[in-house]
DNA sequence: TTTATGTTGGGAAGCGCTTACACTATCCAT
DNA sequence: ATGGATAGTGTAAGCGCTTCCCAACATAAA
C-alpha cells in the first residue's frame, strides 16, 4: 500500500493522508471510518480512531463538500433578527438543526427585495443545503413592481434548485413548502370578539396597507364588520408600520377626530403597545373608555397593563422548529422522491384578557 | 488551447470550464476576471463577463475555499440569540460583515461549556475565517472546574489558530482581542449615585454570584459602599439570575425582611423590570418609597414607568459592530503582521431618570 | 537586426476529500 | 478440490477551483 503526495506533516494542518499513513491504512479506509461506513474491520477502525485522536485530525469541510455536494449548512433569510419574533424563530430553527448536525447561516434582508436576492446568490455560491426564508414584504402598491419582485425571487429560488421553506402563505413553487397563519381569520376572530361585546365603532390601526400581512388583516376586519351588516368606514382605519409609534400616533389621530370610537383593533402587538401608551397620555382607561384587541403571539400582551386580548398565533420559536423540520425532511428526502409542496397553516386562538369588556356606549 | 475534462454541460451545473470554453479562453483567465485580477485584456474580460451572465455561472465556494483556505465566513457563538442584547449584537455584526462580503454563521451555547466546545469544533471543520465569541459563563463556584472549562476553551481556540474576538474582559491569548465594559465601574457609578442622594440602606439584586459579570458588579457595589465607610451587609444582597423573576422575588424577600431598605441596585435591566413589577404588587411608589438604579444599555429602562436611572453601556448593536470590525482587521492583517492582542473597554455613563430621588429617610 | 525586458494568457498541478472499481482473501456449496 | 459469493481494503479518478510557471508575443534598447 503506497501513499502518494505530501505524506509528511504539511504546514497547513493534518489531513487524511497523514492519518492514513500513521494508521497504516489507505485514505479510503480513513474516509470510511470517518463516515461511519459499517464495513470496516473493527480492529482497523480502532486504530484509525486512535490516530485521529492523537493527531487531532479535523476533516476539511470544503474538500468534503466539493465532492459530496452537501454542506450540512442551511440559510435563514429574514427581514431583521432584532425583531423578537425572528430571533425566537432563529432559535427554534437553530435548536432543531443542531440536533441534526446542521449549521445555520444568518442573513437580514430588511424587507428589501434586492438585498434578499443578493443574499440568495451568495448562499448559492457559499453552498447551502436548503433555505429558510421570510420573503420581503412588497410594499409598493404598484402591482407590477410587486409582481416583479416576487417573480424574481421565485426565479432565483427555482434556478438554485434547493429545498426551500417559506414563512409566508404565498410561496408556490416546486421543492418548497410554506408555513403561515390565516391572517384574515385571526383578524376576524379579534374583531368578531369586539363586535360580540357590543362595540360598533371599531377602529383599525394597521401596518403597511399593501403588505401581504397588512392587507390580509384588513380583509379579516372588514369581513367581521360585514357579518354584522356594519359599514366599513375608511376614516377610522389607520395604516403605517408594524411599530409602536404607529399605535401611538394612530390612536391620537383617530380618537381626536372620531371620539365615538369605542374599541381599537391593533393589527399587531407593537401597535397595541403604542395604543396603550397613547391612552396613558390621553388619560383614558382601558377597557372602560376604550377596548383593545390585537394579533400576536400572546406573550408580551400578557404582561402589559392591562393584559391585552389577543388573537394568538404560535410563537416564533414554534415557527422556527416547524420550518426547519420541514426543510430537513425535504433535504433528506429530496434525492429520491421529490416531495409535493406543502402549505401548513398554523392555528390561531382568541385569548380574552382585561383589555376588552362589553361596550358601555350605544 | 485545449480544455480537459467534462467540458460539456455537466448535469451538476455550470462550472468554470464551461465558461472558459464558451468564451474561448482558459480557466486561468476566467478565474482571473472572477477575482478582479487587473492584468487581463479588457476585451477578454468583457467576453468572459458576458458568458458568465449568459450561463448564469456561480462559482463554487467549496472548491474555491479548498484552494484558498479562506471561506469569507465567520462564526458568532453566543449564549442565546433570543436575548435582545445578542440579537442586536448579531445584527450589528451582520451589518458590518455584509458590507465586507462576509457571511455569518450563528450558534447558541446556552452558556454550556461543552456545547461551546462542540460548536467550535464544528466551525473548525466547516471552515470559518474567524470567530466572534461570548464565552460561556462559568457558574460553578469550584475554581478548578471553572479553570478547566476556560482552559479547554482557550486550548481549543488556540489549536484552531483562527482570529478571535471575545465579548468578555478575560480572553487573553494570541491572535485574539476582547471587548467589554468595566462592570465594576458601572456598578460603582450606579451605587455611588444612590449614596450621593443620601441612601444608606441599598440592597443589591444580582445575577449568578460566581459568574464573571455577577461577581464584578458585586465588587463595584461593595467598593461604593466602602467609599462611604458603610458596612457590606450580605443579608440585603440577593443572587439568582439575570432575569425578571429574580427582580420580582428578590424585592419581595428583601423588603419583607428588611423594610429599612430605601434603594435597590439591580444588576441588570431585566432584574430592574422585576423590581418594578414587585413594587406594583407591594403597592410601593418608585422613587418615593424605593429608589431604583441598574446597569443596562439604557433602552428599555427609558420606556418603563417610571423611567429607570441606569449606568448605561453601549447597545448590543454597537458591540456587534465593534467586535466584527476588529475581527475583520485581524483577518485581513493576519497573514503578514500578526497584530498584538487588544482589550477594548467601552465607556459607561450614568443616566439619571425618575426612579431615583434623594432619600426621604434618615 | 539582435538581444533584453515586459506583458498576457495557457498548461497543469494540486487543495483534501469521497467513491467507483478492482482486487484479494475467506467461506460455503458443490 | 473447485467455483462462486461475499466481505474488506486499496487504487486512483476526479469534485471545481487558484496559481505557479512558462510560452508567446510585443516592445524597448543596443
Amino acid at each position: 500500500m503506497t501513499i502518494r503526495r505530501k505524506t509528511i506533516t504539511p504546514e497547513t494542518g493534518v489531513n487524511i493522508y497523514n492519518v492514513a499513513e500513521k494508521a497504516g491504512v489507505s485514505t479510503a479506509t480513513v474516509s470510511r471510518v470517518l463516515n461511519g461506513n459499517p464495513k470496516v474491520d473493527p480492529t482497523l477502525q480502532q486504530r484509525v480512531l486512535a490516530v485521529i485522536q492523537e493527531l487531532k485530525y479535523i476533516p476539511n469541510g470544503s474538500a468534503r463538500s466539493l465532492v459530496t455536494k452537501r454542506t450540512k449548512r442551511i440559510a435563514l433569510l429574514i427581514s431583521d433578527i432584532t425583531n423578537p419574533f425572528f430571533s425566537q424563530a432563529a432559535r427554534g430553527a437553530q435548536d432543531t438543526l443542531d440536533q441534526n448536525n446542521y449549521q445555520l447561516l444568518l442573513a437580514n434582508s430588511d424587507d428589501q427585495p434586492n438585498r434578499e436576492l443578493r443574499n440568495l446568490i451568495t448562499f448559492a455560491q457559499t453552498g447551502v443545503d436548503g433555505i429558510l426564508i421570510e420573503p420581503a414584504i412588497l410594499d409598493k402598491p404598484s402591482s407590477s413592481a410587486q409582481g416583479n419582485a416576487r417573480r424574481n425571487l421565485a426565479k432565483q429560488l427555482e434556478q438554485m434548485d434547493l429545498p426551500v421553506v417559506g414563512l409566508t402563505p404565498d410561496l408556490v413553487m416546486p421543492n418548497a413548502d410554506s408555513v403561515s397563519i390565516d391572517e384574515e381569520l385571526a383578524a376576524f376572530k379579534a374583531v368578531d370578539h369586539l363586535l360580540a361585546l357590543g362595540h360598533r365603532k371599531i377602529a383599525l390601526i394597521n401596518g403597511p396597507q399593501h403588505s401581504s400581512t397588512g392587507s390580509r388583516r384588513t380583509t379579516g376586519y372588514e369581513r367581521a364588520l360585514k357579518q354584522y351588516n356594519l359599514p366599513i368606514r375608511p376614516e377610522i382605519i389607520y395604516f403605517d408600520h408594524f411599530q409602536k409609534e404607529t399605535g401611538l400616533a394612530g390612536t391620537r389621530v383617530l380618537l381626536e377626530q372620531h371620539p365615538e370610537i369605542s374599541a381599537i383593533f391593533a393589527a399587531d402587538e407593537l401597535i397595541a403597545n403604542g395604543v396603550i401608551q397613547a391612552t396613558r397620555v390621553l388619560n383614558l382607561q382601558i377597557p372602560q373608555d376604550l377596548a383593545l384587541a390585537c394579533i400576536g403571539d400572546g406573550t408580551s400582551t400578557a404582561e402589559s397593563y392591562p393584559p391585552i386580548t389577543v388573537a394568538a398565533h404560535p410563537r416564533g420559536y414554534e415557527f422556527g422548529r416547524i420550518i426547519s423540520q420541514m426543510l430537513l425532511e425535504r433535504i433528506t428526502n429530496g434525492s429520491e422522491t421529490r416531495l409535493a409542496s406543502r402549505a401548513v397553516i398554523l392555528e390561531t386562538r382568541l385569548i380574552v384578557r382585561h383589555s376588552t369588556v362589553a361596550s358601555l356606549r350605544g
